[in-house]
DNA sequence: CTCTTGCATA
């Protein structure tokens, strides 16, 4: 969870910029079309396959040994264990446990903790595997409290805790973010003696500290293997690959690849997927044909999972009429797609704005009898807030409601969004104390939402008030809520006031990013004080913040407006010979100065180049303003 | 009979 928030909040904070810069675009719209060419001759190869593995596969695992009836819900579940209490004898503690296990594969953990009380009421014993089951059903309703009582139970019963005890307590830790005694039950294993931890053990913990974004950690871990008795095998391999991949550390997650492969490690199709996923993220097309290639030849074939990320990707690009065929011929082919994929093709219209279309893709999930979801509900009400309708994605908010699916925080958050951008800002209110009242907490990007529509909207003291309730409770009030505050005071034309909030930051222990050195220059700027935003361009670079296109724009022209052209041309050339360029309001400043003779017209071509790329979608947008260009 | 890994949203 603290890894998604992370991840989430790096994206929003690298995607501030909505111009693009980038040279890249062009060869990337080339290239991505030759990739598209490839998926859609790519079904016809790999399904020319004489056999088809990944079903005969299936075939073989859909045989289990049916002495139970198969439970798939439920109820079906409490019938099967109240016949069970009924006969006499009493069936074995072992048949319990397996109603008690699918139970839990159900995900339904209270369940399973109100059968365990009946057990208890009829007097059935219970063995290690009933109270772990147990205790990972305490692990998965973040009762840890629970679980380590149920550990204590294990010894006044004269019980010993297994392998599988352990890694569910240590998964139980991991879940609730409590690294530190995760890692401590893994030591106490190691030092016991009696019970030493397995790949199971290594692979939870792995995935704990990617989890948290440690990566180092976790590669550390890997090392201890490779010293120890319990060699790292393909899953915690894959773990690792797949976070270096999140993280878009593309090039070590193929050097760990390699490295797996060199040790006669063979992947399998969920390796390709994170590594294919990763390099689609990067725009790296050739290197996903060239993996998508690898990994046919080693007779590993793609799954729905492998084609949702390509649907996803293409749609990303904007070329969602082309990710449509590729649904449609994954349907032909005989790979059903998911709703993760129709989910995928949905987004992909909803952020061209197409929401008729995105509409039809909902009701064609529905007409397939796929079960809708929060999540697909929540793409579907992002799609209609960003076209600014908020009635629809109000009614949507209405009908998951009426269906029996639970609004989450990521529901509101996207509400609240809506309302605030289109101005709505005594709705976008309601709606924040509506998710606290059916006990949805408002988390920090709904904090981050609502100050930002508040601040926007001048009405700086509803937005003091809610910094405050924030500090209040726990919540990690990160820069990103410090610069909309710093904002909100700039648009109030609180300069001084925004000042002194922008010095406070190191003695909270943040560090400015470039967004806020932005939104600072920018308020000096247009209160005058041009030196002062100088001496903060001066300041960031020193700091290790390199300033952006976006900064260089704000900072000419605040020396434009305050009529200094001279020191305004030498920011100009500054910022030509660093690869950016200026935006419209800016190049519109310029040719006013121009035409006063006042700018050698030998910079104006330079200052233009590349504006063509404004429209390309927003992914790439955000992708180019990482790494503007520096040809 | 009990534990771990891959895809999508603000």
């Amino acid at each position: 969870m603290l890894k998604m928030m992370i991840r989430t909040t790096t994206a929003a904070t690298s995607s501030s910029s909505c111009y693009c810069w980038s040279s890249r675009g062009m060869n990337c719209l080339h290239s991505n079309f030759t990739f598209l060419v490839f998926v859609n001759n790519y079904f016809a190869f790999f399904h020319s396959q004489p056999s088809k593995p990944i079903k005969s596969t299936r075939t073989q695992l859909e045989q289990p040994k049916r002495d139970l009836p198969k439970i798939t819900n439920v109820e079906d579940a409490f019938n099967v264990f109240d016949r069970m209490l009924q006969m006499r004898p009493l069936p074995s503690v072992v048949r319990f446990n397996k109603i008690l296990g699918q139970v839990a594969k159900l995900k339904h953990y209270s369940a399973v903790i109100s059968l365990y009380n009946q057990m208890g009421v009829s007097r059935i014993g219970h063995d290690v595997c009933t109270l772990t089951i147990l205790i990972n059903s305490y692990c998965h309703l973040n009762q840890m409290g629970f679980s380590l009582s149920v550990l204590g139970k294990f010894y006044k019963l004269g019980l010993e805790p297994n392998v599988f005890t352990f890694n569910t307590l240590i998964n139980g830790f991991l879940v609730e973010n409590r690294v530190a005694e995760a890692a401590g039950i893994f030591n106490k294993m190691i030092a016991g003696g009696n019970c030493q931890p397995d790949a199971v053990t290594y692979g939870t913990l792995v995935k704990g500290f990617c989890m948290k974004g440690n990566n180092s950690a976790a590669i550390q871990l890997l090392r201890k293997m490779e010293e120890g008795a319990c060699k790292p095998e393909l899953v915690v391999y894959s773990t690792i690959i797949d976070s270096l991949c999140k993280d878009t550390l593309v090039d070590d997650a193929l050097n760990l690849f390699s490295e797996m492969m060199c040790k006669g490690i063979a992947p399998d199709v969920i390796t390709y997927n994170s590594l294919i996923h990763g390099v689609c993220k990067l725009g790296e097309w050739k290197e996903a044909v060239r993996l998508l290639n690898e990994m046919v030849s080693k007779n590993i074939f793609p799954n729905v999972r492998t084609f949702s990320v390509l649907v996803d990707t293409i749609c990303k690009e904007g070329m969602v009429l082309e990710a449509e065929g590729v649904v449609e011929m994954m349907i032909q082919r005989g790979i059903e797609p998911d709703m993760v994929t129709y989910c995928s093709l949905m987004d992909g219209y909803c952020s061209r704005g197409e929401m008729s279309k995105a509409r039809k893709v909902f009701k064609l999930m529905l007409s397939k009898g796929l079960t809708i979801d929060v999540f697909n509900y929540n793409t579907l009400i992002n799609g209609y807030c960003k076209s600014k309708m908020m009635d629809e994605a109000m009614k949507l908010l209405r009908e998951m409601s009426r269906k029996g699916l639970v609004p989450n925080t990521v529901t509101y958050s996207t509400l609240v969004d809506g309302c605030c951008k289109v101005g709505k800002l005594g709705d976008a209110q309601q709606l924040f104390s509506e998710m606290q009242a059916c006990g949805q907490l408002p988390d920090v990007q709904t904090y981050a939402i609502l100050l930002d529509g508040l601040c926007k909207n001048r009405q700086l003291s509803t937005a003091t008030q809610l910094f405050k309730e924030m500090e209040g409770k726990k919540l990690d009030v990160n820069i990103v809520i410090y610069t909309i505050l710093i904002k909100g005071l700039c648009i109030a034309e609180k300069i001084e006031s925004a000042k002194e909030l922008f010095c406070s930051l190191s003695s909270r222990g943040l560090q400015p990013n470039v967004r806020t050195y932005n939104i600072m220059i920018n308020g000096l700027c247009i209160g005058g004080r041009t030196s002062e935003a100088e001496k903060l361009l001066i300041e960031m670079e020193e700091k290790g913040c390199s300033p952006n296109g976006w900064t260089y724009n704000i900072i000419i022209r605040g020396f434009v407006n305050n009529n200094e052209t001279v020191r305004a041309m030498e920011l100009i050339q500054q910022m030509v010979e660093k690869g950016f360029s200026a935006d419209a309001s800016t190049t519109k400043l310029i040719i006013d100065l121009l035409c006063k003779d006042k700018v050698d017209p030998a910079l104006l071509p330079l200052m233009q180049k590349e504006n063509y790329e404004l429209n390309l979608p927003r992914s790439k947008l955000n992708r180019s303003s990482d790494h503007p260009n520096k040809h």
